[in-house]
RNA sequence: GGCGCUAUCGUCUAGGGGUUAGGACGUGAGAUUCUCAAUCUUAAAACCCGGGUUCGAUUCCCGGUAGCGCUACCA
């Protein structure tokens, strides 16, 4: 028996984030990369991004870039990949064929693994009975003892074969960081595939060759790889390669428990970009699924600290729920601190995008812009609900606001129309209209009408932006005065306009 | 079916043989504001079940249940 070689625990951290470029990256794929390099950060060790596209037929140029500029975007950083370079090329498995191959030769003949010629039929046949047996389903083992001379002499007939490890006949065990020990019987390993009849190596197999040339010390990956383990674990033993430290990290569920996925809404990182949460809140949050510092009682938490305060050992086994609603709070305390400049700028584009403001935006526009942008913004939690925000300033429809049920209580009152009538009569002559003079005008109705409070504002804010709740008047109505001198795609009706509209309409 | 992992408020979690079981999001109430949002204060809200060990178990052990994962010549 070969005794198991562990990777000194005084050697330099060497970890990897290796997706397979198949798609747009996914949250939980997002979070194990971050953890990967926060520990990486956090003991001064190495960050290695390495691709995984053995599998040719999903695996595309296009993901590959964007999840690179996605894991920019979020934040990260890596020391090797196959962008950067590094000492232990290549990065992408697809480059790697004939390394694979040689140690499968290798292996055969030492005699840890071996021919199999059993058909796909066959081993389907033999797992069906299995589990009607309600037997594990394993391999039987049936090529196991074939004599090497006469696997060649099949395998130069034509006969297919795939490459089997041999596993040997104890328990395997492995430490998981997260986990503790964990166990499983050789029995239910069974005999893996490494190479396929057709010569493609199989996952299993190539992770643990690419790791270990990688010289990884602590593979940290998604807990779906846990009963991989055993089988890699084996490799490792055969091959006489130093076995690394893992840690598997729970699954991310979506808020029915079921995996994440696209069904629960935006889940890769492109799409929390486009919807306006900021990276560092992204990060911050995914931070503290499955993880959380000492004392349990922090939730903000910058790059520097969370590299700071990180460890493997703190991180939860048990799996966690998004929750969306944390995440726009977390979002929405970065936009709050975030200099002013950044949001202007991101709000600038989304409004954009939405078509309210002109492709290029300067001057008079601009300045404009930043004060309907501070107006909004303690009004949203993603940057990308300003435009539907900015409706009040872009969208004045006075038909519609009377039609809204909501306010119909208020038309049906006598001291309601009095206080429209009174505000129109006052504020048609204003133009513009300041905060000053709409205050005053607004004592002048108050002593003509009597109205007061919310049945004195409630009207007036009907009149201007369809909607009884909305903006301080003193910030509302410079910004509406200012937009309707600009030249904008969608034109900004003055309060003037507004007013003889609404009273227009009414009288309809 | 088999194997594995997991189990503290609705959610993310802290804690740990004796605690008023702590924090955060969300929810309710109050304050503030013309209103809404924001903000501040405040309240309600949890140790999956059953055995064992122990003077004492939510915490340790075993079993059950549930959720998730794996069970491929996918990664």
């Amino acid at each position: 028996m070969l005794p198991w070689i562990y990777m000194s625990p005084n050697d330099k951290v060497r970890v990897r984030f290796a997706p397979s470029p198949t798609g747009h990256i996914h949250l939980g794929n997002v979070r194990t990369a971050l953890f990967n390099w926060l520990f990486a950060r956090k003991h001064g060790g190495t960050f290695i991004l390495r691709i995984e596209d053995t599998d040719l037929e999903r695996s595309e140029a296009r993901y590959e870039t964007q999840l690179i500029e996605d894991l920019k975007w979020l934040g990260l950083d890596w020391d090797e990949g196959p962008d950067v370079g590094g000492p232990f090329p290549p990065y992408r498995q697809s480059d790697k064929m004939d390394v694979y191959k040689g140690y499968a030769e290798r292996l055969i003949k030492e005699r840890k693994a071996y021919y199999c010629f059993c058909t796909a039929e066959e081993l389907e046949r033999d797992r069906q009975q299995a589990m009607a047996e309600q037997r594990q389903p394993n391999y039987s083992g049936k090529c196991r003892n074939i004599d090497p001379a006469e696997a060649e002499r099949r395998r130069a007939a034509g006969e297919p074969a795939a490459i089997r490890l041999q596993i040997p006949e104890r328990p395997i065990r492995f430490h998981d960081i997260v986990r503790g020990d964990v166990e499983f019987s050789n029995e239910v390993v069974s005999d893996p595939i490494i190479v396929r009849s057709s010569g493609m190596p199989t996952y299993n197999y190539v992770v643990v060759i690419d790791d270990a040339d990688m010289k990884i010390t602590h593979v940290i990956r998604g807990d779906d790889h846990i009963s991989n383990t055993p089988k890699q674990v084996a490799v490792y033993e055969a091959l006489g390669l130093p076995v690394p430290e893992f840690a598997h990290l729970s699954t991310i569920l979506g808020p029915d428990r079921e995996r994440l996925s696209k069904r629960h809404g935006a889940t890769s990182v492109a799409s929390f970009r486009d919807m306006g949460v900021l990276p560092e809140a992204l990060m911050n949050y995914l931070a503290l699924l499955g993880w959380a510092p000492s004392g349990g009682d922090r939730e903000i938490f910058s790059k520097d600290e969370l590299i700071k305060e990180f460890d493997l050992d703190r991180v939860n086994a048990a799996p966690a729920v998004f929750d969306f609603t944390k995440l726009y709070w977390i979002n929405r305390h970065y936009i709050k601190q975030s200099p002013p400049e950044r949001i202007h700028q991101m709000g600038t584009e989304a409004l954009q995008r939405a078509g309210l403001l002109p492709a290029s935006v300067n001057g008079n526009v601009s300045g404009w812009t930043n004060g309907l942008i501070d107006l909004l913004a303690p009004y949203v939690d993603q940057l990308d609900q300003l435009p539907e925000k900015a409706k009040i300033i872009f969208n004045h429809d006075a038909a519609a606001a009377l039609a809204l049920p909501e306010n119909a209580e208020l038309f049906a009152s006598d001291k309601t129309k009095a206080v429209m009538q009174a505000f129109a009569k006052h504020a048609v002559n204003e133009s513009p209209l300041t905060p000053e003079r709409f205050k005053a005008i607004m004592d002048e109705i108050k002593a003509e009408t009597g109205a007061k409070g919310k049945d004195l504002f409630h009207p007036v804010r009907i009149m201007l932006i369809g909607s009884h709740s909305g903006p301080d008047f003193n910030k509302l109505i410079p910004l509406i005065e200012d937009g309707s001198k600009l030249e904008l795609p969608t034109h900004v009706k003055s309060v003037h306009e507004r007013v003889t509209e609404f009273i227009a309409t009414q009288k309809n």
